[in-house]
Formats: C-alpha cells, structure tokens, sequence
DNA sequence: CTCTCCCAATGACAAATGTCATCAGCACTG
DNA sequence: CAGTGCTGATGACATTTGTCATTGGGAGAG
C-alpha cells in the first residue's frame, strides 16, 4: 500500500529533546517513513500538525500545555485524515480508554524496540489499529470509573492536599457539599479519606 | 586523550526500550563512543557493569529495582575506575544533591540534545563535570532538606495517604508520636496538613 | 560537664474531617 | 407521569487530625 515513492509522513511529539532526537534518527532508517515535523508541546504539535499535515501523528502522553490525547481530540476535528497514536512510559488503564473513544488508533508503552514502533506506525497508516497487549488486559480487568463528573473534579482540586476550606472555594460550592462529594468518591474506591482516594484514583487513570 | 584506537566504553541504563535502544544508535554516530552494554533496571546495570567494566555509565533516575543514584552509590565503590552520570526526565533539586554526594560527575535532563549528551559524556569521561544550569540553580535556591531523618521517614510512610494508625503501626510507633513528627513536618514546610508536606517534599526531591 | 538536638511518648484541647439522614431541584428514562 | 440518579445544601455527630506543653533518654559538641 505504501508505494516507495510516497513515504508515511509522521509528527513526532515529545516534551524530551533526547528521545525526540533519537527517535526521529531511528525512523529516518526506514525508508518508507519520514519524520516531517516535531514538537515539544501539546499546542506546538497541534501547530505543527496544521503546518504539516502528516499522515501519521505519534503523541506523548505527558505533554506540557495539552496531553497526548487533548492533542488527538483536537487533531480529529481539524485533521480527520490524520491517524494519531500515542506513545508512553507509564500507561494507566483509563488513559487507555480515554484514548480510544478520543479516536486515537494506537497505544504503545516506550518499552517497545524502535523496530516494533515503526511497523506500529505502518499498521496505523494503514487503516489498523495496536494496543499494547499488556495495558489492554489491564484496562479490561479495571473497568469503568465509578465516580461521577463532580466527584472526580472534586477529587482533582483535593489532590494537592489542599483542605476541605480551599477546595470549596474553589469549586465555588459549600464546604459541607465538598466533604459529602468525597465522602462519597473515598466510599467508593473503598478508600480510608479522600487522600488515598486520589492516589487511587490516580492510578487508574481516572482523574 | 581519548585516542582513535580506543574509544569510550559506555553503558546506558534506561527502563525504556525505546529510548535506551534509540540512544544507542545515535550514539553510535560518534567514532569516539562504544556502548559495550545496555540494562533496564537498576540490578541489572550493576551486573552489566561488573561484566563490561565500561569507561562512563549513563543511568536513567528512574529505574525498576534501585534508582540512578543507588546504581551509582555501588558502582563507587565497586567500579572505582567507571565514571558515572545521571540522566532524568524531571529533575528534582534534591536529586542533584543526593547524586553528586553519591559521587556522580554529570546529571543532566532528558531536554538535551543527543549531541551534547555525548560532548557530556566525553567531558566526564576526561575527569570533568558537567550539571545542568537550570537544575544547579534550582538546587542551590532550594536548600537543604529542613527535615529529620524521622520527620522524612514518616513522610514517606505517609505518602500514600495512609491514616495515622496505620503509619504508626507500619513505622512501630505511638499514634501520638507520629503525630507530633508529621506535625513538625508540616509546619516546617509551611504546609497546611501532611499531605500538602507530603506534596512539597516531593517536588524538592526531599523524600 | 553542660548545652543542644533528635527521638519517643503522653495528655489535653481545638479544629478539621468523615459519615449519615434529609431535603429540594433538575434532567432523563421508561 | 413516576422513577431514578446527579447535583447542591444543611445539621448533627463521632472520629481523626493538628497543635501545644511537658517529660525523659541518649548522642554529640563545645
């Protein structure tokens, strides 16, 4: 499908020069993929992708300004044509999910062999799609959040540690609404206080 | 000094295949530098380090099993010849410090490029040191950890949000005491409950 | 030897937090 | 239209947590 003289056109987005660096080298050996852009940010691959137009864009999960799949969400609408794949070191089973209903076609850990991404990325420019086998049996075996819109958002300004006061102020609700929110969400990821809950919360992938 | 006939002998530890393989090749580039090995965790690049005794070892910070800096700890006293640095993703300033006591002669974020990393490596390798300018300010505007060794200790016991008893029981301590020290803690960190100190601490490498 | 600092504990008190019952409005579903 | 679930709030209550004063032992410095 890929004719010889008509390579993949990939962006390369990724907040580490170093491995950005290396892998646009790596990729420059396969003759049938050529790295056409790279950014160092979440709006910059946005910008980039817009200059470029590649037909394939491989994401960063943890971008400063806009993650991996902010920047995918975005790509869909404005570049429909192209396919988005993203790329992490540590992948929670909800990003996963995020990922996918964000259309994103593939979900690869950096522990693959620059090898395998490559032919990740063939399989994406062709229609296909790769999800790490690993993360997705996790993501299947974790399920769904629990919480509701609020409880999570809540859950997200109680994250730093802030107390209760702080939180409600800045959610503009009553602190008295803020303790029964996190009473609940602690309730149901059968946490001990709202603290555990975040970090169980985080682990998951679901704030 | 670093002779046509004999180039460099690297080792490189990263738990990223991706990254780690990618850096190989790139740095493969460079007719002084040889990677004589590559490990994905902490054990590992000890053992890979007794068996290949290179010149200069490049160790991720963060690592499966013990961390870039405890590699370097050992391989001090084990590897005495072998110079090593510490190559990290988001550079805490208490890391610094804890690196270079552990007798590391370069520490550096992945925002580099490959090609200052290896000028970096040559220049440890010569006996020179090199540190990121950005982190250097940052740890010297930081300061010491105000904390005692129990105060951290407990902290660390409290990270994961953990109600008192249970830290006293895990730390062998009365609820009491454990208060006081969390509460010491905190207030040395101006925070407002443990959990914010737990945040600070975090963000200054201090735990 | 005295002074200082860290460790460990206790008791008391105030403040923050978790838990529960209850209520009301609103949106959506069958 | 009745039922369900999310949202937002209040009040009461028990528990947990934070704070402070105080004590005592041990290690190290001057």
């Amino acid at each position: 499908m890929n004719g010889q003289g008509e390579p993949v056109r990939v962006l390369l987005a990724d907040d580490e020069h170093l491995i950005r660096g290396a892998l646009a080298a790596l990729l420059s050996f396969e003759d049938d993929l050529r790295v056409v852009a790279e950014a160092a940010s979440g709006p910059e691959a946005l910008a980039m992708a817009r200059a470029h137009r590649p037909d394939v864009a491989v994401l960063d999960l943890e971008m400063p300004g806009a993650d991996g799949v902010t920047v995918a969400t975005s790509l869909r609408s404005q570049l429909p044509g192209c396919r988005t794949m993203i790329v992490t070191g540590h992948g929670r089973p909800g990003h996963l999910k995020r990922a996918l209903s964000a259309g994103v076609r593939g979900f690869v850990p950096k522990t693959v062999s620059a090898q395998r991404l490559a032919e990740i990325i063939r399989t994406v420019h062709a229609g296909g799609r790769y999800v790490d086998p690993e993360l997705a049996a996790d993501a299947i075996s974790a399920g769904d959040s629990p919480l509701t819109t609020r409880e999570t958002q809540l859950l997200e300004l109680a994250a730093d540690g802030a107390p209760i006061a702080e939180i409600a102020e800045r959610a503009a609700l009553s602190p008295g609404t803020v303790r029964n929110y996190l009473s609940a969400a602690a309730a149901k990821l059968s946490a001990e206080n709202r603290h555990a809950a975040v970090r169980i919360a985080r682990s998951q992938g679901w704030l």
